[in-house]
DNA sequence: CAGGATCCGTTTCGATACTG
DNA sequence: CAGTATCGAAACGGATCCTG
């Protein structure tokens, strides 16, 4: 997991812009685009955060039998670095000392609405063996959509 | 690029969902959400994309000098890539014939809100070494913002 | 049995040199 | 300018082992 390491210790991470010289650039000045290369750049990151978020997985066993067969070292060391960015905290079961459920911080939930406009788009251009009812409510109810599975967490 | 050959064969890298019996899933049916591995999965491809929605790129050469670095056969593999899927298609330069513009299509101009979505997020919760004024109109004003970059290309 | 660490062969990355 | 070819480094991922 070097890779995570170096990311996190290098502000490099946040692809700053480069001038912005080019005709076509809508931005007058430095172009604000950021885009988070130690989130989006992971397979499992993203994928981890929709258990959690979508599915309501919470433990390490239920994210390790997700379809998607995440090997269980790295699944642990995903789980690791979403925990220590800030994105997810732990908790030791009560009824079971040996679970531990993990849940989203209020950062991770900030990113339930990047992961729905993503997921829209998937749906309009990809396969789509599912509900069509419950992607197009959720198309035009965006905002309500996202304030309740937030509910859940809060 | 095996990787992504082997993404686009198979209908698994539209991630399907497993059954849900979760008692905190917001789904009463198969959760309908499908993240496009082979997009959010790559560091570069979205990368790519940004160059090219938000700072006007177009050749090899301005993608190459990016403040990322990209190395060159990742940068080619990548134009590649999103080439055979769609989200950006080349033409040869009137002018200089050694030259190629990529430029999106509509299904990558549709990615647009998603890259908004997230950069919104960064900003909320990462460094901002950037117009803090432009961020603010961008966050008030994204249909309008969105619909901007959009008539650039069309 | 749950969570996760270790080992290890395989795949992919990525820096540089090089080519049409 | 727009890519390939090469090759060592890094990450993956499956199996297995460890620990409470």
């Amino acid at each position: 997991m070097d890779i995570f390491a170096n990311l996190m210790r290098s502000p490099e991470n946040l692809i700053p812009m480069t001038t912005n010289s080019q005709a076509n650039s809508p931005w007058r000045s430095p172009c604000p685009v950021n885009i988070s290369l130690e989130l989006v750049g992971d397979k499992w990151a993203l994928l981890v955060l929709r258990d959690i978020l979508f599915k309501g997985f919470k433990s390490f066993k239920e994210f390790s039998q997700s379809k998607e067969r995440i090997a269980t070292n790295i699944l642990a060391s995903r789980l690791k670095f979403l925990t220590e960015v800030g994105l997810l905290e732990s908790e030791v079961s009560e009824k079971d000392a040996r679970v531990i459920f993990y849940k989203p911080t209020s950062k991770g939930l900030d990113l339930i609405p990047v992961i729905v406009s993503l997921v829209l788009w998937v749906d309009k251009y990809e396969k789509h063996s599912v509900p069509k009812a419950e992607i197009e409510w959720m198309k035009k109810n965006t905002k309500k959509f996202i304030a309740e599975i937030r509910a859940k967490f809060e």
